[in-house]
DNA sequence: AGTTAGCACTCGACAGACTTGAGTGCTAAC
DNA sequence: GTTAGCACTCAAGTCTGTCGAGTGCTAACT
């Protein structure tokens, strides 16, 4: 039995109707949808021919149907068209965006609350590891007495920054002369390199050999922080407001998930192609098994990605959400990349 | 009729019960009770009189008594003793923050996570207004061929910093002794009279006249930010084990209420005091009369404070939590302050 | 006078019986 | 191929009765 055009139609029909009321459909409420010029009866027997092809599931018996996985896997892939965001609201979040200054941290910290407002899921964001980025240039601002703040510029003008402790009785100059003999030793690195090269960093710091140490570790230290790369959540309570999750022990397992940021990383940074990929349901092993994630992925300069993704309900507006993650990726890269 | 040493011992049996299980309490649970010696009839008549007394409320006739705002109210001022955490404990929160680095920023956040864990409640912190610092220090470092990271160290070694566009074709030499001179006109000033001073300040700056307006711009941006003073959540979803948000409605009022850092820098921030002040039900207003707020405060140097705080139903552990707030607000104040 | 036992009463929680209504599957007629 | 008709199913809502925890009151006890 083949999927013929009406079938396709009664599909999209339940499928869009669901999306909006999460209510299994009925024959009637699709008979009486205009354009479709059937009764009851025949579009009962259409359905009974679509859940005979898996792609309608029954709750039970004199229910509704609710349409299956296989159903919104073919639906994005087929009978979606993916819209546009209007000019007006590109434009709202690029002000947003750009009022927020251009460091990565920032970015992807209202990246995450736009995402979550725009689509009214709960949007997650993961960094781009930074190993693999090259040091160019590293200076020592004094901060107090006994500490300063060590900047770390990347060769994609990426700043990350420390505190750390120095010898007390180092004057600005001493600082400004051990960040020249930093940087010279460290610049074109990769940052994931410097501990590699530690030891031999050490061999020839005569003087200032205890400063050395220190801030060597505290870039070995942030690498480590790096590698369990940053993960931020928006809008986490978003889905609360879907019917789905009124149970309370349905939407605790998901905050659950949410607040381990190692599956984030897995359920969100795992595709590694630029485009937006969608996985409905199952395919997100069986904890997420009543969600679809969407992720996308956004660059930092040429080589670097970092992700990001919506969480919500498999019943979830995909085509508004592929139009405003594929808007972001282009939003975040450019902000990102472009110095 | 007054509150006898046998009521205050009834009352305090029914608050210790109530916070623990969260059931009304009845007269032979308390009967039961080892130290108590009196049977359930005794007990009956007590409870009739603390209730007439406005300290207990029944929620129907026939169920359990359960504790009012004001027998809370009783309760935290006299009748509860505050313990100390134990040392471990005390030990594993400092090494945790201590491993956290020193900046403003970073301490709040682990701030807010180790509160959440350690009293398993919803953690609040504002983060300190910063305005009345003053500057000490300016400096500007290049990120690339256009932009350049601006720091900004104040008299208590709190560094702020912010990206700023400079007119290409600068060196390094260009930006230090343009760092040199607006530490020169800046410092010593606090930050909020930046702005005040920006047309004077403009005048004498001949030759860079562009790149000055830029940096005092971004520092008053970075004020108003500043004034819209920053408030982490943490924990945000530790009340769904709670069985009076089992209703998804009051779950969901809740979260709205923690997603507005407006409400919520009213509620934890009102208190002026170091010491550790309780708001219980509907001392809180109408929107949170079901919960308890304790709030404390943390210093950053001498005079400048940030607040901390507690959300949790009524029935909180306020012994506990009272002990871990009065921890951390002095592990923080000694953090931010200490250097 | 304070304490306790006894007893009638209240009310929520729970379970079972019944009703309602949306929806189905099947069959026969158009 | 389409549709009307009808019997059937099942969740959800309502109604009813039972159970048990808890109260308030009164009378008896110490």
């Amino acid at each position: 039995m083949p999927l013929d055009d009406r079938k396709f139609m009664i599909l999209q029909a339940i499928i869009d109707d669901y999306i909006t009321t999460a209510v299994p459909v009925g024959s009637r409420t699709i008979s009486r949808k205009a354009g479709v010029g059937f009764s009851p009866a025949t579009i009962r027997n259409e359905m009974s021919d679509l859940e005979e092809l898996g792609y309608l599931d029954q709750p039970h018996t004199s229910a509704g149907r609710v349409p299956s996985d296989k159903a919104y896997r073919l639906y994005v892939d087929r009978l979606m068209k993916v819209g546009k965001l209007t000019s007006d609201e590109r434009e709202r979040i690029h002000d947003y965006m750009q009022s927020r200054g251009a460091q990565v941290d920032a970015v992807i910290r209202s990246a995450a609350t736009v995402l979550a407002d725009a689509t009214q899921y709960t949007s997650v964001i993961v960094a781009p590891k930074l190993g693999s980025l090259r040091i160019r240039h590293i200076q020592l601002v004094p901060v107090s007495e006994e500490m300063a703040l060590m900047i770390i510029v990347t060769n994609l003008g990426i700043v990350k920054d420390a505190v750390i402790r120095v010898p007390s009785g180092l004057s600005a100059d001493d600082l400004y002369s051990i960040s020249r003999m930093l940087t010279e030793r460290l610049a074109n690195k990769p940052l994931e390199a410097v501990r590699a090269t530690f030891a031999e960093l050490l061999q020839d710091a005569e003087s200032n050999r205890r400063l050395m140490v220190e801030a060597l570790r505290v870039i070995g230290r942030k690498l480590d922080a790096e590698d369990a790369t940053e993960v931020v959540v928006g809008g986490s309570s978003k889905l609360l407001n879907y019917p789905e999750y009124a149970d309370v022990e349905k939407a605790k397992n998901f905050l659950a998930v949410l607040e381990s940021k190692d599956k984030l990383r897995q359920l969100i940074g795992r595709e590694e192609g630029m485009e937006v990929t969608i996985h409905i349901g199952a395919e997100n092993g069986p904890e997420m098994s009543d969600c679809s994630v969407v992720t996308a992925r956004y660059r930092v300069g040429d080589q670097v990605t970092g992700a990001l993704g919506i969480i919500g309900p498999t019943r979830m507006n995909y085509n508004r959400v592929i139009s405003v993650l594929e808007f972001m990726s282009r939003a975040m890269s450019e902000l990102l990349s472009n110095r």
